[in-house]
DNA sequence: TTGTATGCGTTATCAC
DNA sequence: GTGATAACGCATACAA
């Protein structure tokens, strides 16, 4: 069978107290039995149970993740995997492990609740926005359990970790106005979805700034997919006063508007400037390709990671909330209309 | 402090050891102490301790993942999610958790080894073969630890699974064939390189099934990137004999390739043709659309959990292994060339 | 059917 | 410094 700390002690005539002790490099241990035990733990080839470990220590060195297969998150899906090696990269050298769950969409949370958190699995927890509900919240809260959420959550006092998509609407559309683009159209997302909320906030914004007046009919709300890019753009371009440009809400609206300009025969750059959210997955790869919001998502995960973990620390801690900023990326779809020319 | 199984026994009246045979359903207890016990249980919101479940049962329900974050591996990475839905979808009806692990690169062997298997932190290991090496091999198997390698592993007795990449590249370069294509070049991957490797073979292969001479000037290797996809392409088309189709490693090399054929002025399709592995991330929005070849994903990281559990549920299996067919998705990128139009 | 005693592999609290 | 011994929370053979 496996080799216990209990062989290791006999084979080293001590005590098995004193082999935990050298396990943890206790000061009380003299040098020598300390090496003289590390020597027989190397040749029998010892590895102390983390399970037993665990359960003496009462911790799981664990983090939890959760994920909804079911969601068939388009949105989370590329970014997910930098976003666990973001995670995994400030809690590993903490000798965290990651632990991946699925979450049930029928009964959220009372399964992961037990599950993983009451069950003493994981030690912490980090969710996104959308997983995340009130009564999760608030069971969490109750126990004292550390989590954090990615994507903000508003409706109770949660920590969260989120990058900015309100300055990233106003990157976006601040970015067209200056080049010189000056009717600018919105496509892509439904009202009342959080984080299209965010991102055309921040359009409105630009359009303050910039002391020009907000026509609502310049923002054509929909899924957020290549076809009602197309649709939408094709509908404002052939529309008696055409906008001269658009920020898409992702890079299939942004593929879909692409593909109604050119279908009109309309020049880009030139006549019509197209700036998008995500530089994923594909933005460098259209014709021309796209101005976009660059995200970056290992940072957004690294630092879930490290508000966790000082909650885990400190589970007193107030929750506190972090907004990270996203990154223009400047492409020829936006690129400046030459004076006289088109 | 958190209830324990003591406390429900306390409550209930009864042995903890009774408490723990209703935990686990056994059919030697009574209905009645069943249904009084559970609902104390329910009432002093009780959820068993799973550390100290596995540490009693020695199974740690739990499976490993190891992923190299060094590698930065473009390769893996957008693929991660959906393989790793799919080995959960297998693993979590079983209970079974999964875990990430980052190996070290510098010592992979050994930390993994005893973090990881040693420890008893899992009870299986899902591997890619890049991170697998013969020493991590051996160690395994000595072990009996069950384990399963995502990808062809050759040089040892290992379990694995990888979706066919041989019959990828004959179906992608008979594909073409069949359009009426007949002069095919392929771009991307080193030589050496064990997926090139197995692709090229199909390609090979499919020139062979159709009495078609191998041209090794037609083959040209290099980094699977959009600017040697480009070079390549823009080379063996200003060349004497240019080919008239193109089989591309991914979907970068691809687009390189139809950026160099639309620079020269030459129509795809219809002059030329263009197919490549991997329908993500953007086959279908580049212009024309890519013909790919799908890999499902989400089903070799399924078939990978499936074939673990056989294993864990059974270490003296013999090890087998299983390739998946990857599927062929035509798009306009090798439309036929119609006769006289050019 | 239920209870008792012991084990799982560590850590922690004391003594010595 | 080192060694008994009692936790840690649950499972299980064996009694009752």
């Amino acid at each position: 069978m496996k080799v216990t700390i209990q062989d290791i002690a006999k084979a080293a005539n001590v005590a098995k107290s004193t082999v935990s002790k050298v396990l943890n490099d206790s000061p009380k241990i003299s040098r020598e039995t300390k090496e003289r035990v590390r020597e027989i733990m190397r040749q029998m080839n010892y590895t102390p149970s983390s399970i037993a470990t665990r359960l003496a220590k009462r911790s799981s060195r664990n983090i939890g993740l959760l994920i909804d297969m079911t969601h068939e998150s388009e949105y989370m899906n590329p970014f997910f995997y930098n976003i666990m090696v973001g995670i995994e990269s400030v809690i590993g050298p903490q000798t965290y492990e990651l632990t991946i769950a699925n979450v049930q969409p029928n009964d959220p949370e009372r399964d992961i609740m037990n599950r993983l958190v009451r069950s003493g699995r994981i030690d912490g927890l980090i969710t996104n926005n959308v997983i995340l509900n009130d009564g999760m919240v608030d069971s969490l809260t109750e126990l004292g359990f550390p989590f954090v959420s990615m994507g903000e959550y508003e409706s109770r006092n949660v920590p969260w970790v989120d990058y900015d998509n309100e300055a990233g609407g106003a990157m976006l559309t601040g970015h067209l106005l200056a080049q010189g683009y000056a009717d600018i159209a919105f496509v892509g997302g439904e009202s009342g979805e959080k984080i299209y909320e965010k991102r055309h906030r921040g359009y409105a914004e630009a359009h303050r700034k910039a002391s020009l007046p907000l026509r609502g009919e310049r923002t054509v709300n929909g899924v957020a997919d290549e076809n009602h890019g197309y649709r939408s753009t094709l509908e404002l371009l052939q529309s008696d006063r055409p906008p001269d440009a658009v920020v898409c809400m992702n890079n299939y609206v942004a593929f879909g508007a692409l593909k109604a300009a050119e279908q009109l025969g309309i020049p880009i750059p030139g006549r019509f400037g197209i700036a998008t959210f995500d530089d994923f997955p594909f933005s460098p790869y259209t014709n021309p390709p796209l101005t976009s919001l660059f995200i970056h998502t290992f940072e957004l995960g690294a630092t879930a990671g490290r508000m966790l973990l000082e909650r885990i620390d400190d589970p007193a801690l107030p929750s506190s909330s972090l907004l990270l900023q996203p990154e223009l990326i400047v492409r020829r779809s936006t690129e400046r209309i030459e004076a006289g020319r088109e």
